[in-house]
DNA sequence: CGTTCTGTTGAATACCTTCAATTCGCGTGG
DNA sequence: CCACGCGAATTGAAGGTATTCAACAGAACG
């Protein structure tokens, strides 16, 4: 029943937000360019300043999209999970990755190549409406990134994310989801430190850790951090 | 001779990069929505959170897009000048500004309605591409932004300031053309830190600071701070 | 059940900021 | 044309936050 295949394929292509709203002829044709991937936990996909000739949309899993230093430090940009794109700035500007991306969840993706991806949004502009407002979010995102790296200090950083980066998904616990040094680098700080700090929090009674099991205890007082207001030593 | 303005006004909008390559008919369209604004040096264009009912392009002068922390701290995230366009990021999504926009130069710029504007993409690819790129460009921007605040120092963030966000103008000179507090703001950091650190390189032969014109002397040492190397005490 | 990766803890250090006091530079007005 | 005044820039001393380095504990995985 070779049908069946490809209906659920269809379905896939109109499933991601990205193609939302889609009439059936474009997603026919997106369809008729995008390339199936499994993508395996520790594998980079692309490394900065590597030649881009398509990006990728999240199936399923997760990636990390990062940078690194002279000296091997990482600074987390975005972790992505299902229905996310990643990948598509050459497509649009330069020609090479900005940044690195390795997949931290094995993952069923969707790949475009660039020519033919860029030939269907010159001939449907909702694709392309689609698409600003992408990437107008990922720069709104940017904004907060660089205002918390550079105008905040880590306790205020890692309040924010508590609060806000995860939404109150059972009341007030929080999954990370991710190992804490990973969290570490997305806050753009180490490991030792973010440990320092989670010990403090919770000496002072704002949350509890359990693993990756993060409960928030004071809400308020995590509110007020998050707005500026000191950690007390 | 009304006709003059007129056509004038249609070189305005032809001649930015934006709208580079449009058929005359869009050029045409979009002179239609366009308002042209005088915006006075010092004058806050909007504030972080204010609604949005349309973005700006600069014809002249030059504009600084920041956030403020809660002690009033500045961190600067662009600064455009003729032909770049800003605050367009809530058209597409979201409604409300990022960050903060103030006039550094009196500028002539051009606004354009949200609504109309959104309009004109629907009808038109080729300005949705263009805006696709502009938009791409600026998320590559961020990510060397990023890059730079959370994984270099201040001294490496200078050096790589100096030799590749200007280019060289003349030869081995660099006119910083904005005031240096903005520029500490611009780098991450305060004026004292900016003030001690082209202190150091001056010591040290990298470069000679004469107000806002810095020659560069040693640019290989330069070039290697950029790439990480320490600058020696 | 051992190996490896992740996370924690302590002490020392480095970098940057804060605060305060001058000094410099430049536009304005006498 | 020079003097004044105000913001910008500089300098010094002290302090704080985060990193580094090293050692250890714990969890995950085969």
């Amino acid at each position: 029943m070779p049908g069946v295949a490809i209906v659920k394929t269809v379905e896939m292509i109109a499933e991601i937000p990205l193609f939302a709203g889609l009439p059936d002829k474009q997603v026919n044709e997106l369809l008729g360019i995008a390339e199936e991937r499994r993508l395996d936990r520790g594998q980079m996909i692309f490394a900065e300043g590597e030649l881009a000739n398509g990006f990728y949309v999240l199936r399923s899993g997760r990636v990390k999209i990062f940078k690194l230093s002279s000296e091997g430090k990482e600074q987390i940009l975005h972790i992505f999970g299902p229905g996310e794109p990643f990948g598509e700035v050459p497509v649009f500007a330069g020609e090479r990755f900005p940044a690195y991306a390795e997949i931290l969840e094995t993952s069923e993706a969707v790949f475009f190549p660039k020519q033919s991806f860029v030939k269907l949004v010159k001939s449907d502009p909702s694709l392309a409406l689609n698409l600003l407002a992408i990437l107008s979010k990922r720069l709104k995102y940017f904004t907060q990134l660089v205002e918390s790296l550079s105008l905040k200090e880590v306790p205020q950083r890692l309040a924010t994310y508590l609060l806000f980066f995860r939404g109150s998904e059972e009341e007030n616990s929080v999954d990370l989801a991710i190992a804490k040094g990973q969290l570490a680098s997305l806050l753009g700080t180490i490991p030792e430190t973010l440990s320092r700090i989670l010990n403090k929090m919770t000496a002072q009674g704002l949350i509890e850790v359990q693993g990756r099991q993060i409960k928030l205890i004071d809400r308020k007082a995590l509110e007020r951090l998050a707005m500026g207001e000191k950690l007390l030593v």
